[in-house]
RNA sequence: GCGCCGGUGGUCUAGUGGUAGGACAUGAGCUUCCCAAGCUCAUAGCCCGGGUUCAAUUCCCGGCCGGCGCACCA
């Protein structure tokens, strides 16, 4: 297929294409027409179908505007800005924490600010990578990557449009958790609009500035909670490890099984790449265009402990269409930090258990006249201390450290004590697990992949071979001829099977044969046409799509045959 | 954000310093008893701004958008 089809196709079809295009167009926005829409949501059902329904979690939908302090908490705020220098001379844009780093003995120069990065750049003379031109005047920029605004009048309350979903699930992990009856496992999922200010949006779907996510966190317990493999075990995943990417090695083929007995993947991860993989077959991705590749530690996100991508080849590309990440409990614990909440949940243990616990008690009517200003830090050490080294407070007098002097204090002070406690449980923080997945990615897989031309008769046709469930339009409805009553009878025909539910197109314009080509480009999967026959004797031709071959049936019992045929309850040969 | 190339009806394109022609598609009609047939008619276009010029879709500059390469992709 050639470059480019896809989009003419799309423009000229109503699945996709530029928004605001009267204004000149912006990059990386884009518009769903009708069909698009339709695939889109279609594709969005399955997605519900499988993760919500069938996988037993649930669905939420979170606002795509939240307060700075949640990405705060998430690191997005630090992490998603990329501090860069521009080159004087070749004008190469470069990621200056890099240079630093490259330059220094540190690792992680990207928590530094923009002015410390660019004073190291200075002081140690780091040059352009490209054409070694000194770089210690130019200004080290930050590009941020999330949209910002305000929530309400004024700036006193930035917000920002979320670069993922997930966040919006995470940050109310305490509600959610309580409506699972704080029961691990349970997942959570989401599917909606997330924005990325890209520097350089490209190759039309693929690279969204406003995209759609459906993302599934999935919390459970990491010492006691294991994913049900036997469902996925015998699933053969094509599999390209880093360490393959790394020697030149190729996708190896392994089942579910096999790749966690022999470590090669996280059991969790595991799972869903096996659940996920027949997903995508369903709904139209070719599986010899298909891989999983596990990130390279380079790659990881700052919040992934391991990642496997779902990928695509598209066009000559392998494309990113579902990250598969292994989160741990990195988001939860951050969001707990920043706003002192629980997020964690409590786990009862089967018989209570009795422990001795010492524990302080500071007195400070004794301290406070003692210490001074310095009271309240030095009883916050104590239980600090009590904590870490309980037979400190064996001697007469325990040692701490507080306001920068270390401080004797009398034992007696302190109100040292072992006391029994009786616990009856623990609280655990929850490991996530998360297959998020880029719709519109989706959709243009498969519209690439469903992409189809043959001939018939002689001419050549194009035609979208997608699955009936994701098809946009379920049925054409077409009158052989637009006369002797037939058109009448066909719009009936039609009425009836939208009335049952069914997405239908109907078209009398044109010969038959170019009405079948509309509906094929389309990849509407099932014609009915109503012919003279049908008049005679309550019967229509039903066609199908991809092999053009045609079956005469009965109009009772029409819309309950496509919807089987729809729902892939039987096919078109065994009608 | 940088470099190169490009931007003409819905789509694909021809062409021009004096504002444009085709094909396909679309609509109306004729014809037509199952796969883009034919005929008639119709709708519809020079990305935006500035400059040069009597006159710019055309030449120059800038912007926007697109393709490719670089960088980026948390």
């Amino acid at each position: 297929m050639s470059d480019g089809a896809i989009a003419e196709l799309a423009k000229r079809r109503g699945f996709f294409s530029q928004t605001a295009e009267p204004y000149g167009g912006v990059a990386g926005l884009y518009t769903y027409g009708p069909q698009g829409a339709a695939l889109k949501d279609n594709i969005e059902a399955a997605w519900r179908e499988l993760f919500v329904t069938r996988e037993g979690h649930m669905e939420i939908s979170a606002p795509d505007v939240l307060p700075g302090a949640v990405f705060e908490a998430s690191g997005h705020l630090e992490t998603f800005d990329d501090a860069i220098v521009e080159c004087p001379e070749c004008s190469g844009s470069h990621r200056a924490d890099h240079l630093v780093e490259d330059a220094t003995d540190l690792e992680d120069a990207e928590a530094l600010s923009p002015e410390r990065i660019g004073e190291l750049i200075a002081d140690r003379e780091a040059g352009c990578p490209v054409c070694g031109t000194a770089l210690a005047d130019q200004p080290v920029e930050k590009f941020n990557l999330m949209f910002e605004t305000n929530i309400g009048p004024g700036s006193g309350s930035p917000g920002y449009l979320r670069p993922e979903t997930a966040q919006g699930i995470f940050v109310d992990f305490p509600q959610f958790a309580e409506y699972a009856r704080n029961q691990l496992p349970f997942g959570v999922a989401q599917i909606g609009d997330a924005y990325r200010n890209e520097i350089s949006p490209r190759k039309g779907l693929l690279r969204l500035r406003a995209l759609v996510q459906a993302e599934l966190e999935h919390f459970f317990d990491p010492d006691r909670d294991e994913p049900p493999l036997e469902r996925v075990a015998d699933v053969k995943l094509p599999l390209y490890a880093a360490d393959a990417q790394r020697t030149g090695g190729g996708v190896r083929s392994l089942t579910v099984r096999a790749a966690v007995e022999e470590g090669a993947v996280e059991p969790w991860v595991a799972y869903y790449l096996g659940r996920s993989l027949e997903w995508y077959d369903e709904i139209g991705v070719d599986m010899d265009r298909f891989r999983y590749r596990q990130h390279r530690s380079e790659e990881l996100s700052h919040y992934a402990a391991d990642c496997w991508d779902a990928e695509a080849e598209v066009e000559g590309d392998w494309i990113e269409l579902t990250g598969f990440a292994y989160r741990g409990s990195y988001d939860l614990e951050k969001h707990a930090a920043g706003t002192g909440e629980e997020y964690s949940v409590f786990r009862q243990y089967e018989e209570p258990v009795t422990v001795e616990r010492p524990t302080v008690d500071p007195d400070m009517s004794e301290l406070g006249p003692a210490f001074g200003s310095d009271a309240a830090a030095i009883a916050a050490a104590l239980e600090e201390l009590v904590e870490r080294d309980p037979d400190a407070f064996d001697d007469e007098r325990v040692v701490v450290e507080a306001g920068g002097d270390r401080h004797e204090v009398p034992v007696e002070h302190a109100g040292f004590a072992v006391e029994e406690v009786t616990e009856s449980g623990e609280h655990v923080p929850p490991h996530v697990v998360e297959p998020s997945f880029g719709i519109d990615r989706l959709v243009y897989t498969v519209l690439a992949h469903g992409y189809s031309e043959d001939t018939v008769d002689g001419e050549e046709r194009a035609y979208l071979a997608v699955p009936p469930a994701v098809a946009p339009t379920t049925v054409g409805v077409l009158p052989l001829m637009d006369r002797d009553g037939l058109a009448e009878r066909a719009r009936t025909v039609a009425e009836q099977l939208r009335a049952a539910g069914i997405a239908v197109a109907y078209d009398d314009s044109g010969s038959i044969g170019r009405r079948y080509r509309r509906q094929d480009e389309i990849g509407t999967p099932f014609c009915v046409t109503v012919d003279y026959e049908s008049l005679e004797e309550e019967t229509v031709t039903v066609r199908d799509r991809d092999t053009t071959a045609q079956r005469r049936i009965r109009t009772d019992g029409l819309a309950e045959t496509l919807r089987s045929l729809r729902d892939g309850d039987r096919s078109f040969e065994e009608l």
